[in-house]
RNA sequence: CGGGGUGUAGCGCAGUCUGGUAGCGCACGUGCUUUGGGAGCAUGGGGCCGGAGGUUCGAAUCCUCUCACCCCGACCA
């Protein structure tokens, strides 16, 4: 933000108070994150933006390879027919696919999808690659783009074109899938502390919400700051729901034909959405630095002076070679204060300043982003107390996050309890449910949450249903969603 | 698809009510001085006012029709 009265500030961002929306837009935009495209809908990943996916990618894939899971790579387009096998799944989509009538100026004989999701036409591959129990299990993901032709988009939160990852497994049992599906589950749960630093509620989705053709959908929710819900992972077992439509058999140990169980599992762009609405401020972005593509800046103070500039690359080579994304900021054109500004504004975790006295004095002086608290480091052991610092970031960012989502979770009883949580309070609720889809709707109607999950962890809060009065089953969590 | 809004320079806007041939801030070019929280002075370049039609001597401004985008809802990672 600019200084009352100071002239020549580029960037003005809404309060998130004022406007979290449009907050939002800014932020994404001003940072250098994202840029609207011609076509309604999809939206351009500038470098900087694309920088934090890669790292995300760079960070799940270490985790999947850790798992047991191969990468590989299946088609953009899917041919009608495919897609149309499964019924459930197809209705699920077919309002938001977009398709291929023409190649060149021919009209094609068979009109193809641009893939929604991959499960069609990967569990066609899979019929013919499983043969025998000595086939399993087959542990598959690939990073890649689908479309959905959405109505109404926002940037990383809902696009027409996202990039994400879909996991496809296919396994002896249910009881083998439903491991899997847990443990990819736990996967997401873990990345998501421990390299976002974001908090994370995860658990079952409701019949209405599930994924279409799955068995059970599981999921992680988390709270962004204006109390809403962003699903940030799914995990399905979709059972031998698509075993049995496209045919995927193997012979069992004991001579008898079986369909295989599988599951389907994915995290998209959006996860870079909710770091943006889990983390940001009034100064723009603040990216944990497990994912900042820019972790450490340096900038140089009064760079005409002798010895500033030798000094300020002298760090810049120690931290690189140190192992930190770091870029030494030795543009003449900007000022020292101006980059200052622009820093917060794309959330680099460390600024590093230099000038003439922190050299005469043997340090270095430090701003974090997250408090915006200097210090100063000396020369000596920089590059471990820069350690230090930026895994001291990470878990501030992480345990804040926690804070503000557990401070706007609160538990009802009652409607007018529920009520309030979800209209005044603007958080999630905590609330037994009778898990009828009539008492999901009218809730949905009068408060506009829905269902997010139900945790695994089951306590017994009332025998009342929240809205309903049909006997209450299990604990859910209740929010408006993004 | 409903409800609300906005289209004027690269970005953000004023001007529209009450028609008179387009302006401000930032950004951009050049020169000098600056550089520890968005620098200063001087000087310069850039817009057929979303599009089409109409009214008028004259339209960014009034009328009609269109198109695009944004926000809030219904549908979804």
């Amino acid at each position: 933000m600019a200084k009352e009265g100071k002239q020549g500030y580029v960037e003005h961002i809404t309060s998130r108070e004022e406007d979290f929306s449009q907050w939002y837009t800014d932020v994404i935009k001003k940072s250098e994150l994202v840029d609207y495209s011609d076509v309604k809908g999809c939206m351009v990943i500038r470098p900087y933006g694309y920088g934090i996916w890669e790292n995300i990618q760079k960070e799940m894939d270490g985790r999947f390879k850790a798992t047991g899971h191969k990468n590989a790579y299946f088609p953009l387009f899917i041919p009608e027919s495919l897609l149309a096998k499964e019924i459930e799944h197809v209705e699920g989509f077919a309002p938001e696919v977009a398709w291929v009538t023409h190649g060149g100026n021919e009209k094609l004989q068979e009109r193809l999808v641009v893939r929604p999701t991959s499960e069609t036409i990967i569990c066609s591959m899979y019929a013919k690659w499983i043969q025998s129990y000595r086939d399993l299990p087959v542990l598959i993901n690939q990073w890649c783009n689908v479309v959905r032709w959405e109505k109404s988009t926002r940037p990383f939160l809902r696009t027409s074109e996202f990039l994400w990852q879909e996991g496809h497994t296919a396994h002896l049992d249910y009881e083998e899938a439903q491991e899997e599906t847990l443990k990819m589950l736990g996967v997401y749960e873990e990345f998501a502390r421990n390299v976002l630093a974001i908090p994370v509620l995860v658990g079952k989705k409701s019949e209405k919400e599930k994924f279409a053709g799955a068995q059970s959908t599981y999921t992680m929710e988390a709270m962004m700051q204006d109390g809403k819900a962003l699903q940030m992972g799914t995990s399905h077992n979709l059972g031998e729901h698509f075993a049995k439509v496209f045919d995927i058999q193997y012979l069992a140990k004991d001579g008898k034909l079986k369909y295989v169980n599988q599951t389907s599992w994915g995290t998209s762009t959006r996860m870079i959405g909710g770091i943006i609405m889990v983390h940001g401020d009034e100064r723009g972005l603040m990216l944990p630095p497990k994912v900042a593509p820019i972790q450490v800046t340096i900038i140089p103070i009064a760079m005409h002076k002798e010895g500033v500039l030798d000094k300020a690359r002298e760090v810049f080579s120690e931290l690189q070679n140190a192992g930190f994304r770091v870029e030494l900021d030795d543009r003449e054109t900007q000022s020292a204060g101006w980059k200052f500004n622009e820093c917060e504004l794309k959330g680099v975790p460390v600024r590093l300043e230099i000038g003439p006295r922190d050299i005469a004095n043997g340090q270095v002086f430090a701003c974090r982003r997250d408090t915006l608290e200097k210090q100063a480091l000396p020369l000596q052991g920089l590059a471990e107390s820069v350690k230090e610092l930026i895994e001291d970031i990470h878990v501030s960012m992480l345990e804040k996050a926690e804070k503000m989502r557990d401070e706007r979770i609160f538990t009802a009883t009652n409607f007018e309890e529920f009520t309030k949580g979800i209209v005044e309070d603007k958080g999630f609720v905590k609330a037994m449910w009778c898990e009828e889809r009539e008492c999901e709707d009218q809730i949905k109607e009068k408060t506009g949450a829905t269902t997010r999950c139900m945790p695994f962890e089951q306590e017994q809060l009332s025998d009342v249903c929240v809205h309903c009065g049909r006997p209450a089953k299990s604990l859910t969590y209740f929010a408006r969603a993004y």
